[in-house]
DNA sequence: CCGTATCCTGGGGGATACTG
DNA sequence: CAGTATCCCCCAGGATACGG
């Protein structure tokens, strides 16, 4: 057995399920879970800001029933914001919230443990 | 529109499907996944090392069938092992790997983030 | 104690079509 | 351009029972 190393919040599980507590982590992976999310995201930190279809565009293979849920998921839990512009033809921004920014940097070490476990599975099947 | 703020990984989506190239992020998100992949890591960070049925009892609410797909996925995966014990009633341990280990506190931030959320949220309603 | 086999259900997500 | 409505399929995960 390894030593014990420092993980940074409680591992202790609740008597009751941990789904009948809220658990921040749980949460979080919730509010990012399911297949599209993250892309949604992405596409949105890279580019700024978005309508609907050129999301539609760029996140290849979403259907546009996909994207509207996402859409108003996202916006319901504050991580991205619409807005419609004045003009007349109908136009609306999608962009990341502050809350939402926030949230892509916290993903990058788990980015760095996934190339990490990507590598090692790829040096495993060369043997 | 916010000011662009370092992300600490490419947020470019490729051009073919997200799903159709191997990234490091999903596959993390892949190996912990599920509904009980996490309350075991867990477990097994605070007790050590923990046999089959004992897992069963603490993580609340999880049936053997769960477990034992779970526990081999894990250990396929690399992220716990499983040592049988000699003796003449058989046992068996389940413990976290070193790269196990290394997962957990990458997840330090999202857990934050998330508790972060819970506390707008329960804020919000409030009002 | 350590699991596996079978059966079943809910809902995430795809395909397609339609509206303002 | 910005979405909704409908239908359908698949499989993660639950219930239950059984074997080494």
């Amino acid at each position: 057995m390894q030593a014990k190393v420092a993980v940074g919040y409680s591992t202790v599980l609740p008597r009751e399920s941990v789904y009948e507590v809220p658990c921040p982590l749980i949460h979080a992976l919730n509010l990012i879970g399911g297949k599209w999310k993250l892309p949604i995201l992405w596409h949105l930190a890279d580019t700024g800001c978005c309508g609907f279809n050129a999301l539609g565009r760029e996140v290849t293979g979403i259907t546009n029933m996909m994207l509207g849920k996402c859409l108003k998921e996202l916006e319901a839990d504050g991580l991205i914001s619409r807005t419609e512009l004045e003009g007349k033809v109908r136009r609306v921004q999608y962009a990341l919230t502050a809350q939402g920014w926030r949230l892509l940097p916290t993903l990058k070490g788990l980015y760095q443990w996934g190339k990490e476990h990507l590598e090692i599975e790829f040096a495993a099947q060369q043997k």
